[in-house]
DNA sequence: ATGGTAGGGATCCTA
């Protein structure tokens, strides 16, 4: 009894969220707090200078906040129901620091982050290298963070659906912006360096289709009825930490609200194993 | 079929 107990204890709920602008979002934030109730929260597309951030309300949900956000684009945060320690705003190596897309921190003896990766637009445009010039610096860091050999997980909207299964019509993303053969390399080359995505871990031990895993659908022409999603919304898990998955999902309720993101959050269950 | 919708905040940029 006291065994099970333990187990229960250790599981840690750790969601990822584009939630598109948080201060539009933010009775929705609360409200899916307090029903999903997760341990950590990684938050892309805050929108939101610092110094404007709803701490308050989040604060009263039992939630740590630490914050890095720009004015109206990008801006990421991280949510802890326990303390936030060794905080870095930005990673080692990316080439402009002022696009608010990386924070990571300890907590609970985890190293978390939430990433968010350039859209690119689309394929040869200035904004695709910008991308691809991101995800290069990204794959370096990367590699310091393994060499920690610490449990880390780093979640986000990385604007990468990794293979033909992730898209809802291959045929039409073939050589398009989110599935370009040169955004899928670079995906690659991080998941061979020794990253584990959680979702490709958790489709090969259970019976389930990638599109079960879809975390975006267009605002446009119907996507979300019509369930043209991308799996774009990812975990990247190293070894030590890929070995506690106990479940992923998609939490899709969220994405059927009025005024919805555009994203669905991407939720990950750790189970520490008790040998 | 090169549109469509949404958010920020400024009269367009980003996604």
């Amino acid at each position: 009894m006291w065994m099970w107990q333990l187990i229960f204890n250790l599981t840690m709920k750790i969601a990822s969220w584009n939630i598109n602008s948080i201060r539009t979002r933010l009775e929705q934030l609360i409200t899916w707090l307090n029903e999903s109730n997760p341990d950590i929260v990684l938050l892309q597309e805050t929108k939101v200078l610092d110094e404007n951030f709803p701490f308050e309300p989040i604060e009263d949900c039992g939630y740590n906040i630490v914050v890095h956000g720009q004015k109206s684009y990008n801006g990421v945060a991280i949510l802890s129901k326990f303390p936030l320690e060794d905080i870095q705003i930005g990673f080692p190596g990316q080439k402009d620091p002022s696009q608010a897309r990386y924070i990571e921190a300890v907590t609970n003896n985890l190293r978390v982050a939430s990433v968010y990766v350039p859209n690119g637009q689309e394929v040869g445009h200035d904004k695709y290298h910008y991308k691809l010039k991101f995800l290069e610096d990204f794959f370096h860091y990367t590699n310091q963070l393994q060499g920690l050999n610490e449990r880390v997980i780093i979640g986000g909207d990385y604007n990468i659906a990794p293979t033909d299964l992730d898209v809802y019509d291959a045929k039409k993303f073939q050589d398009r912006i989110l599935a370009s053969p040169l955004e899928r390399r670079a995906w690659r080359k991080i998941i061979h360096s020794g990253w584990i995505d959680a979702v490709a871990a958790y489709l090969g031990t259970n019976d389930l289709n990638a599109e079960t895993f879809y975390t975006w659908w267009d605002y446009r022409q119907g996507s979300w009825e019509q369930n043209r999603g991308l799996r774009i919304d990812h975990f990247l898990l190293t070894p030590q930490a890929a070995d506690q998955i106990k479940t992923i999902s998609v939490d899709t309720d969220l994405r059927g609200n009025i005024r919805p993101s555009d994203h669905a959050p991407l939720i990950l269950e750790l189970t520490q194993l008790i040998v």
